[in-house]
DNA sequence: GTGTTTTAATCTACTAGTAGGTAGATTAAC
DNA sequence: GTTAATCTACCTACTAGTAGATTAAAACAC
């Protein structure tokens, strides 16, 4: 499979991407993305035949991005806390600074049974991902002693999962960007600190 | 205010609030509804002026049944632990038999920025409704000292909504209906057992 | 109580605008 | 000279919303 994309192609996703973020796979259109990229309606078709099939690259390419991540904190951090410490405050920083203020898949999720299959398919895999990476953490965390978990390393890792992003969705609906980072710490803490 | 419906309206507000909960803001239309209630689109607009002013009817109408649900549980149940056992059972039970399979706000809180401001301040509405409510049963449940908590009330209340939102992302997002009660009671197992 | 006037609820028919998508020609790149 | 990228012009279906007529039931007058 080829991931290389002409640079035009690549703006449509980004501007796709950053259209999908704020609202929902029904809140925009080819003609929002037209605008904002400069081309005409039908020069983005003939990149992206469809909407289900550019949404469902947009998604398939955040996985992408979302597993070199995911590999990076693997590499470059052994200590678990610090994997999952990096995870929230990359989104934390992403929040703050406006470079993304949600994850495009917990969105999806939400309306899951009103999108495409093919994009329902990318957005339940994204969950696994992350839930599957997440998971090997948590064990990692168990084993060397370091957490303090009351269930198993895999129900643990969706529950924290669910809490980053219940985290998002109450910076949106209490209208206060710092809500993430707050609630999103407090997951944090209750890794370790014995009560 | 006049919070009494004609029979025709009542349905309009039922057959929005199921179409909203499956979706977003902008996955249904008044042609939907039209199909469900079985009138014409031009009636749906005789009962309510605009989509907005519906959707903003639907949210306020399900900000006075949540208010009345958190009532009865503050009349009919003297411990914090029964209390919240009560919230999220009452959402195990929704979702497990079809009832309800998300809230509302929670749904359109994920697409705030796109949604018309009338309705927005709705949801945000709710989000306060319910963490005020929270924050008064943590409240209680330290004072009485049944609840272990590492941080204020205030903010373990968020954590807790947060956790309970974030459940029902991850129920759609594996496609998993039970994934929501095993999630939320472990957020109920958290408050009382010490580790 | 009967006749009259309002009011509420509904309809068909329509509007202007937008949705995603197509046809076919033109231009630029290799 | 083929291929990729772009355009204008268009299509059909659907969007929220309106106009104006019709029906049926209350409300009121006498």
């Amino acid at each position: 499979m080829n991931t290389e994309l002409s640079p035009k192609a690549a703006e449509i996703i980004a501007h796709t991407r950053s259209l999908l973020e704020a609202g929902s796979y029904n809140s925009f259109s080819y003609a929002d993305i037209s605008a904002r990229v400069h081309i005409s309606k039908a020069s983005i078709h003939h990149h992206f035949p469809s909407k289900a099939e550019l949404v469902r690259v947009v998604v398939a390419r955040y996985r992408i991005e979302a597993r070199a991540g995911m590999a990076v904190l693997n590499q470059q951090l052994a200590d678990p806390l610090d994997a999952l410490k990096a995870y929230v405050n990359y989104w934390s920083k992403c929040i703050k600074d406006g470079t993304s203020s949600f994850c495009i898949c917990a969105l999806l999720a939400a309306e899951m049974p009103t999108i495409p299959e093919e994009v329902a398919a990318e957005v339940q895999g994204h969950f696994e991902d992350l839930s599957t990476w997440l998971t090997s953490i948590f064990a990692k965390g168990v084993a060397e002693g370091k957490f303090h978990l009351k269930d198993s390393p895999a129900i643990e890792a969706r529950g924290f999962m669910a809490s980053v992003h219940g985290a998002m969705l109450a910076a949106r609906g209490f209208g206060d960007p710092q809500a993430f980072e707050t609630l999103a710490q407090l997951s944090i803490n209750r890794l370790t600190l014995a009560n």
